[in-house]
DNA sequence: TCGCAATGTTTATGCTGTTAACATGCGTCT
DNA sequence: AGACGCATGTTAACAGCATAAACATTGCGA
C-alpha cells in the first residue's frame, strides 16, 4: 500500500490529472466544449477507453470537473467578499462578482448546476459536492446584515442568490445581453433594510 | 394547392402533431423525459426514421416543443396577470406564478431555456421563437409601475425576471427545496418604489 | 528478482442521430 | 376514369457515442 501520493504517475504520468486539466481548459475556452471521452482521450494521445482506469464512467469525470469548478467559484466568492470588506455594500459587490464570474465561465457554471442536482447523495463521498455547495450557501447567508431575524436572513439570502443566479442564467442563455452597468444596477437594486 | 388545413392526414394521420403531442406529454409527466427519435417513433408505432419527413432533424423537433412550451408559459403568465388585476400587487402574483409554473413543468421550462438561446436567428421563421420570448419580456416590462422612468422600468423588469427565474432554476436543480410560503416571501420582498 | 496489481490497448456491443434507396398510397390533373 | 407525382413511411447502412471484456505492458513492493 503506497503512502500519501494517491495520484502517483504510472505509464502516462498521471492521466487522471491530465484529463481533468484538459477538461478544465476546454470549459474555460469554449462555450460548448466537447467533453466526450473519445475526444478527450484522442487529444491526450491515449486510447479511447484509457480513462476508465481513472473514472468509473463519464458522469464521474464530469462530476470531478464540476467539483473543481465549484471550488473555484467558492474561492472566487470568498476573495470578492474579503475585498469588499463585508457589510451591506460589500455584499452587493459579491453579487456583482457572481454574475461576472458566470459570464467569464459560462460552460463551467452550467456544468456545476447541471451536475450538482443529480448527485447520488448516498455515494461514497457524501461531503464532496454537497459540502462545497453548502459552504457557498453558508457564505451567502453569513453576509447578510446582522440586525435581521434568522427567518428574514434566510429569505434575504435566497433572494440574493436567486437574483444573481437568474440574471447570470438569462445572460448565459442569450436572453439578456451582458452589460456591466446594467448588471450592477439590477443587482444593487434590492434594499434589504426595507420592511416586510 | 389545398385550402387551409395545412396538416392534412396522410398515411398515419398527422404524424407530426402526434409526435409533438407525445413529446409534450412526456415533458409534462417526467422530469427527464426520453425525447430520442427512436423512442418516440417506437411508441408512436412508426419506423425510426419516419419523423424525418416532418422535422429536418432532432433539434427542429425540440425547437417545436420548446416553442409550444413557450406559448403555454406566455399564456399562463397573461392569465395570471389578468387575474391579479395589474398594479404592484398583481405584478408580484405574476412572479409567484412564474415560479409555480416552473415547478410544475420542470422539463418544459428547462427545454425552453436550453433551446431559445441557440436558435439560428437567420432561420426561415425569425418570428417564431424570438417573438414569443419578446412578448414575454414586453409583458413583464409593461407590468411595471407607471410612475417609473423608462430606464428604471427596464432595470426593474430585468430584476424581476432574474429573481423569479433564478429562484425557479435553483429549485429545479435541487439546490433549494420547494416551499410555497418561502417562494412567496422571497418574490414579494423587493420594494420597487424604493430609491436609487 | 519475482510477481502482482495498476495502467493502457484492442476488440466488441448496443445505443444514438442521420442519410440514401426503396416502397406505398393519396391527391390532382388530364 | 386513369395515370402520374409527390408526400409519406420503411429498410438498410454509416459514423459516432459510452461502455464492457479480454488482453498486453510496466512499474512498484515484497
Amino acid at each position: 500500500m503506497p503512502g500519501l501520493p494517491v495520484n502517483a504517475p504510472y505509464h502516462h504520468g498521471d492521466l487522471r490529472a491530465a484529463a481533468l486539466q484538459m477538461g478544465m481548459e476546454r470549459l474555460a475556452s469554449q462555450e460548448q466544449p466537447d467533453l466526450g471521452l473519445r475526444a478527450l482521450a484522442r487529444d491526450l494521445g491515449v486510447s479511447a477507453t484509457a480513462l476508465y482506469r481513472h473514472f468509473p464512467n463519464k458522469d464521474a469525470l464530469l462530476d470531478a470537473l464540476a467539483l473543481e469548478g465549484l471550488n473555484r467559484l467558492g474561492q472566487h466568492q470568498a476573495e470578492a467578499a474579503a475585498q469588499a470588506g463585508g457589510g451591506h455594500d460589500g455584499f452587493g459587490e459579491v453579487g456583482v462578482t457572481y454574475v461576472t464570474w458566470a459570464v467569464e465561465n459560462p460552460a463551467l457554471l452550467r456544468l456545476i448546476y447541471s451536475r450538482v442536482g443529480q448527485v447520488d447523495l448516498a455515494a461514497d463521498d457524501p461531503t464532496a459536492m454537497g459540502e462545497a455547495f453548502r459552504q457557498l450557501r453558508a457564505g451567502i447567508a453569513a453576509m447578510m446584515p446582522d440586525e435581521m431575524s434568522k427567518d428574514r436572513r434566510a429569505a434575504a439570502a435566497l433572494h440574493a442568490w436567486s437574483l444573481v443566479h437568474g440574471l447570470a442564467m438569462l445572460i448565459l442563455d442569450g436572453q439578456v445581453e451582458y452589460d456591466p452597468a446594467m448588471v450592477r444596477k439590477v443587482v444593487l437594486m434590492t434594499d434589504f433594510s426595507a420592511s416586510h
